[in-house]
RNA sequence: GCGGGAGUGGCGGAAUGGCAGACGCGCGGCGCUUAGGACGCCGUGUCUUCGGACGUAGGGGUUCAAGUCCCCUCUCCCGCACCA
């Protein structure tokens, strides 16, 4: 299927083939090459370049997501957003913008280092070969990237600045009445005068200088703490939660997954939720991801809520004295039902849980609610036991039956002194809020659930509607059985009622979110080290930026020690700590050398691509991360109300959350130490589709080479034995892949590219079909013939007026291209250039017009660069058309000279006339009436309507 | 379960509420050719009594006019998953 097969003898000497294609192709690379064609100008620094031809032009900044360099290479479908950026480039270049798209590599990772781990190559020799293999894919593709900006997040040069954000950001704060972080000196200076209170209410100057530093630790956006986190012994790692799916394994690896109380380096992510939140609005993004963003971070407005309760022993008459007990706090978003609440719920791990539990059960508790058990500590540590053994799976699936056990406890309603029974379940979860709920079964669904299969009272305190017949009512309804709320409505009612509880201190409004902070260290070898080290009293101490970069050791083993997938008792040991003497080392940090231990974690996977749209703008910048002029130029603000950021990114959906949320607040934290202008990093976000293909699985269902099978009547065969299809992704173990370097090989590049945008629209997935790719290529070859003489190798464009009707078409055809282009629709610009090429090729005669063929060559370059810069050189142009001026449609040509209408009468296409395009209304409205004369049979027309330009509807 | 997106020829897909199926693949015919391929030209939604009729997942509605707008149903894809 894919072989290359030798040209037919007959073939014309002077045809587009993919030799001659491929022969171009090298050429022009060379040239560009040579030439630096593709490099952009910047304002200042060693990329300054005053006389470049778009140095004082209007600026674009495209943007590509950049590849992780793995082993296998390029397939069909990587390249499939980076030719639509490429396209868009090329196209924005020649309408005189000044772009700037670069490109590089995402290039720390696990692949590497697992392959390191198995056969002792050292992660950076496997990486740098594969970066070299990707960058020859890419250049024969014909991709126009800036070939002076480079980068690889493994170069030291990059991750120096990698690490110099980390202590940026580990030396910041987050100072919530002024809503931006701050640098940690002004916090220390805060508590120095006395502004601001210690925990504990001594006064600065009393605090031990440990304690100070604990105190500042504590407020720093990067910070150690000894937290719940997702820890994976099959990997040896800790995960982020973004990395843990549904069912509680590791997304890459597919290995179970504890929480565990490790001590980690965390980032203060949640401090940004709302600006992460409130910014994502006015952002050109999709809005399936805006929306993705939104549910992942969780804003959810409520109130907390203080209910009292009842310690052992205790009497209920004690219990709602102030004072007495322990105060347990809810979060709800529903206050305004709290008459409503008639029980309580805690997470099982709840920390009150213990302090609660009485010793035996109160008189009268109903059996149901004790599980069986003899008393209630008894019942606890059972349920507890009983959830703890479940996975996240198990507890999904028995999501409708709700389990609990009552506390023997009781909690107080403050709203009316109601004495109400606390239970713990697995349905009210530790991380969520404050782990408790109030329970309202008339106005929520759980607890309905909950209250029926534990007889719990239900009080309903929205008023349904009558047709109402469901069980607990969630939606709008004035308030009953509520006291001073009813007749409220629910928002009314919200608001009155946190008026009245913090009145009496009994609660306050409250916001929270499901984002939690970004558990940001991993336990292996290859990824940025932390620029951190720890003194004597084991507190972190960041290092100075003129100690940067901390390189990356080199090691004997890569390994994290991993551990059987289930070993929960296991804990991570990071590779680097084997490492002793880079371990131990001995520094002067301003109070003379003394010895300090290195941090041994590494950044995560995504610290690299935190930022790199930033280094990509002056990346042979060594004072700064970006000059601010730079920075200013192709990022900045367009308007006050402007955020800033990348003109058009274009990537995988699949980074919906990840990435995309970690760049945002990297970039917030650097906008708000005054580094850079914009506060967001990508303005406009395109997500590209994927390529899919077909993959064939014989009896034994094993993959058979997709390329080998045949379509028979009906099904599909391999060898001639049937196998069964199925559709999915490209993989090498799928042994569908077909490879950029394969169609480049046997139709060139310009046809795989002019393939790849006109097989539909560059956001929807859609399957490779390779047989279908001669169709690029036999356009192509039409627009190599309409200019150069297939037997002689001749030019046979004349300097003749080409016909009114193909220069009318070639000037809709300008016009539509250029309309194309700007929302990505690449495949419709490419089916019009295939339609003015038809047209030419079908008038044919003595040779085709320049004033046609130069507007064509010029709209099929973004496209199709190589042959168009040959038919270009070709047609009498010296250098290349990289910065020629995109064709611009005459509007006096775009007028059509007469419009032909259809004529409905009833709804039904009955004739047409053709009028001057510049008839007027009453003349269409005649001419129609007479071409349908016979189809009204003399009825009279109730209405006739002319729609100008576009038809006449006759209504009878 | 909740939220989002999408259903158009054999296939990928076009269509500011205004002639459904642009463009491409495939398929059929013709030309060129010893032949095959390549190339060129023509045709290609379904049914048809050759007048037309019916057609954009299914059903209903708004409109002179609906693939497009509204309501209901079905199917597929994506995200979240007891978030109080």
């Amino acid at each position: 299927m894919t072989q290359v097969t030798q040209p037919p003898a007959d073939v014309p000497p002077h045809r587009y083939t993919a030799e001659l294609a491929n022969e171009i192709e090298a050429r022009w690379q060379q040239y560009w090459a040579e030439h630096d064609t593709f490099r952009a100008p910047n304002p200042v620094g060693p990329l300054a370049e005053p006389t470049h031809p778009r140095a004082n032009a209007p600026k674009l900044y495209v943007h590509d997501m950049f590849p992780y360099p793995s082993g296998e290479g390029l397939h069909v479908g990587h390249p499939l957003g980076y030719i639509g950026t490429d396209v868009y480039s090329r196209y924005q270049r020649m309408a005189g913008y000044n772009v700037l798209h670069p490109m590089g590599f995402d290039a720390f990772g696990l692949p590497a280092e697992l392959y390191a781990v198995q056969t002792g190559t050292h992660p950076r020799i496997t990486t740098e070969a594969n970066i070299e293999r990707f960058k020859a894919q890419l250049r024969r593709m014909g991709m126009a990237y800036d070939p002076k900006r480079w980068i690889a997040t493994i170069d030291p040069g990059y991750y120096r600045w990698t690490q110099w954000i980390f202590l940026q950001i580990f030396n910041s704060w987050y100072d919530a009445p002024s809503g931006r972080a701050r640098p940690i000196e002004d916090l220390i200076a805060q508590y120095a005068a006395g502004q601001r209170s210690t925990p504990d209410g001594r006064p600065w100057t009393e605090l031990s200088e440990v304690e100070r530093r604990r105190l500042v630790d504590d407020h720093r956006l990067a910070y150690v703490a000894e937290a719940p986190v997702n820890w994976c012994p099959g990997l040896g790692t800790v995960l982020a939660n973004e990395e843990v799916t549904a069912d509680g394994r590791s997304e890459r690896g597919n290995y179970p997954v504890f929480k565990r109380n490790l001590k980690q380096w965390m980032m203060r992510i949640t401090a940004y939720a709302d600006r992460l939140l409130e910014d994502l609005e006015p952002l050109d993004w999709p809005e399936p991801i805006k929306l993705m963003q939104r549910n992942w971070i969780g804003r959810s407005t409520g109130a907390y809520i203080d209910f009292g309760t009842q310690p052992p022993g205790a009497s209920a008459a004690e219990s709602a004295s102030a004072g007495a007990g322990n105060k347990l706090r809810v979060f709800t978003t529903r206050p305004d039902t709290i008459f409503g609440a008639t029980y309580m719920v805690l997470a099982p791990e709840h920390e009150l849980v213990d302090r609660l539990v009485p010793e035996a059960w109160p008189h009268q508790t109903r059996p149901a609610w004790t599980g069986g058990h003899a008393d209630p500590a008894t019942a606890v540590s059972a349920y507890r036991a009983q959830t703890a053994a479940k996975t996240d799976v198990e507890r999904s699936a028995d999501a409708k039956q709700k389990t609990g056990v009552f506390t023997g406890a009781f909690a107080t309603n403050p709203v009316n002194g109601a004495r109400i029974p606390i239970f713990i379940a697995d349905y009210v979860l530790a991380g969520y809020g404050t782990g408790a709920i109030m329970a309202v079964p008339g106005q929520d669904e759980r607890d309905w659930e909950f209250a029926e299969v534990y007889d719990l009272p239900i009080v309903r305190t929205v008023q349904p509607p009558s047709t109402f017949d469901g069980k607990a009512y969630v939606g709008e309804g004035p308030a009953v059985n509520s006291e001073f709320l009813d007749g409220l409505s629910i928002a009314e009612a919200k608001r009155r009622i946190i008026r009245w509880l913090v009145e009496r201190g009994a609660g306050e409004a409250a916001t929270t979110y499901r984002l939690r902070d970004w558990l940001f260290s991993r336990q292996r070898y290859w990824g940025e080290p932390f620029p951190i080290v720890y003194d004597e009293t084991g507190l972190p101490v960041g290092l100075p930026d003129s100690m940067l970069p901390v390189a990356l050791p080199e090691v004997d083993d890569f390994s994290p020690r991993t551990y059987a997938a289930e070993d929960v008792t296991s804990a991570p040991e990071a590779p680097l700590s084997r490492a002793r003497d880079w371990v131990e080392v001995e520094l002067d940090l301003g109070d003379g050398r003394k010895r300090y231990t290195r941090e041994t974690n590494v950044m995560p996977n995504w610290a690299g691509s935190c930022w790199y749209e930033l280094r990509y703008l002056d990346p042979q910048n060594e004072k700064s991360i970006v000059d601010p002029e730079n920075e200013r130029y192709w990022l900045g603000p367009r308007s006050t109300s402007d955020s800033g950021g990348v003109d058009l990114y274009v990537g995988g959906a699949e980074h919906a959350v990840l990435h995309l949320l970690y760049a945002r607040f990297w970039h917030k934290v650097l906008y708000d130490l005054g580094h850079i202008s914009s506060h967001e990093p990508f303005r406009r976000l395109f997500n590209q589709g994927y390529i899919q293909a077909y993959a064939y699985t014989d009896e034994r269902g094993a993959y058979v080479p997709a390329a080998e099978v045949a379509e028979t009547g009906g099904g599909y065969a391999w060898h001639g034995k049937p196998v069964r299809r199925e559709y999915g992704k490209m993989g090498k173990s799928l042994k569908n892949v077909v490879t950029p370097d394969e169609m480049c090989a046997v139709y060139g590049a310009d046809t795989f590219r002019v393939y790849e945008m006109s097989m539909g629209p560059l956001e929807v997935n859609r399957p490779w079909e390779t047989r279908a790719v001669v169709g690029a290529q036999r356009f192509l070859q039409r627009v190599w013939r309409s200019i150069v003489d297939e037997q002689t190798g001749e030019l046979r464009v004349v300097d003749e007026p080409a016909d009114e009707q193909s220069r009318r078409l070639l000037h809709r055809v300008i016009d539509g291209v250029r309309a194309d282009m700007e929302p990505l629709r690449f495949n419709t610009a490419v089916a019009k250039l295939i339609e003015l090429t038809n047209r030419i090729t079908a008038v044919g005669g003595t040779g085709t017009p320049r004033e046609v063929a130069e507007p064509l060559v010029l709209m099929v370059a973004p496209f199709a660069p190589h042959i168009a810069e040959e038919l270009w050189h070709r047609m009498g142009h010296s250098g290349s058309l990289a910065y020629a001026d995109f064709p611009v449609a005459d509007p006096a040509l775009l007028v059509a000279e007469s419009v032909t209408y259809p004529v409905q009468v009833g709804g039904k296409v009955r004739a047409r006339v053709e009028v001057p395009a510049d008839a007027a209304e009453e003349a269409v409205r005649e001419a129609a009436l007479a071409a349908v004369a016979e189809h009204l049979a003399g009825r009279e027309p109730r209405k006739t309507i002319v729609v100008p330009g576009r038809m006449v509807s006759i209504v009878v």
